[in-house]
DNA sequence: TGGGGCAACTGGTCCCAACAAGTTGAGCCA
DNA sequence: TGGCTCAACTTGTTGGGACCAGTTGCCCCA
């Protein structure tokens, strides 16, 4: 038995992953409780909550404080990344791509902005060809569905470029930054994202209202003009227990 | 203080990676000891645990038993997924894009390969509009960055489309498995790629030796035919200690 | 019957102790 | 000097125990 040699720990949650993914504990329902699996499993508390802990960092299960631990239940929207930045459609909606993207799916997005001006970190600062410690203007935002916390997104502008213009304000002008930006001369047409994943730190966690063991996607869209100018730097954070991202490539509509 | 109200070892996982985060502990070097810990913050050593733990989770540092903690150094190759299925550039370097990808970056790419034909799982069928259980072949690929593991790909067919033919053997024949389906009437021209993350289970743990608290990024990627006929699905599974995944978007090229 | 409070659950935090197992380097022996 | 052993570190595992802090539902009282 190769189970021998495993710890007691481990043991106990590859029983507890098997049995979920087997459908003995569905999603929603309750696992018994610590002090119960003690018994079932001749192991002291200790051990049994190392065991659910691990499952806990899986994102397989929740424990809250006096209910106990519960299987974890899917809710995960698309967010569309290759026709975000789709010039017509957003137009002709009259809004933010992502609040169209989440309304299709029957749901209702809201968002909460915030600008401030930063000097750049840098990863930005290299981002957008700026000096290390360079002002940057920052739209932050917040995005919610159905009034739950479910993903942010910066962006990120050089400051000389957009001091004194409608974009440093506050306010959902996201429909226009662009065209905006192009009528300074500045024409977004090529984009690169770089997208990873990492474990949230106690901020994101707080502004996401995380729950243990779940990573975020994190995308990195850089915008660049026709001479490959950066303009506009967005970083999206984007918890996957409750987001995927799709890019759809090639096909007869791109060529 | 918010300090005061905050657990134990909370506060000493938030002391830490604030050295960490201001170059106090550099990446590479390493912590002190759990018991200095303990004496040093007036901990016991199971408080000590659970803060360092926490950053384990997150990524920030690795333990490793004899030795201590040290802080993580990254080493993250880019994968450009927007130009993984160019035909031209795959014909021109004869090898498969992710090997030419990572060559680029002046490393060693290597790839182990293994097919197996298997009842398709649900999210699997559904993709290739398969009924549930339906055969599919598979095409296993694990691959390798100088000789370290680096990630996994593996891809999906009909069963009863490629039973017979060269993609049904093992080998390396990426570089015209496209072609191949194409010469049998199945031209992909347009994908889907879905992209999320989780937290490995123990098998993706020992198949790429991942160190705990590394998310695995994962892209679905599912080829249509001109008529809307999904021909492939690949699932390819990136630690994102190691891993970018790069879309390349708009531009003169493309439109 | 309505409402409040309390008892009995739940997980969360923290301490102590002991031994297993991997790593490293000093020092001894051939 | 070369190589081996072993002691002294390190983290890993597991067992106790105690008390704090949310949650829930029963039951009693007004």
């Amino acid at each position: 038995m190769t189970t021998a040699s495993r710890p007691l720990y481990a043991q106990l949650a590859d029983t507890l992953r098997a049995k979920i993914a087997a459908g003995e504990y569905e999603p929603g329902s309750k696992l018994p409780s610590e002090r119960a699996l003690c018994e079932t499993y001749s192991a002291s508390r200790n051990t049994v909550r190392l065991g659910l802990q691990r499952l806990v960092a899986e994102g397989l299960i929740v424990a809250s404080q006096g209910r106990g631990y519960t299987v974890r239940r899917p809710d995960v929207l698309v967010y569309n990344a290759s026709r975000s930045e789709d010039h017509d459609r957003r137009i002709s909606a009259g809004v933010d791509a992502w609040v169209q993207d989440i309304r299709e799916q029957g749901r209702n997005p809201s968002q909460r902005i915030s600008v401030s001006i930063e000097r750049a970190e840098p990863h930005i600062a290299s981002r957008l060809e700026l000096e290390p410690d360079a002002l940057v203007l920052v739209r932050r935002r917040l995005r919610f569905v159905d009034d739950q916390p479910w993903s942010s997104e910066d962006s990120y502008y050089a400051y000389e470029v957009v001091k004194g213009t409608p974009i440093a304000e506050p306010g959902d002008i996201q429909q226009g930054v662009i065209a905006y930006m192009a009528s300074m001369g500045y024409v977004q047409t090529r984009y690169v994202d770089d997208v990873t994943a990492a474990m949230p730190n106690p901020e994101q966690v707080n502004e996401l209202q995380l729950e243990p063991g779940v990573p975020l996607l994190i995308r990195t869209r850089t915008g660049y003009t026709d001479d490959e100018k950066p303009v506009r730097v967005t970083v999206t954070a984007m918890p996957t227990d409750r987001n995927v991202l799709r890019y759809e490539l090639g096909g007869p509509k791109r060529g």
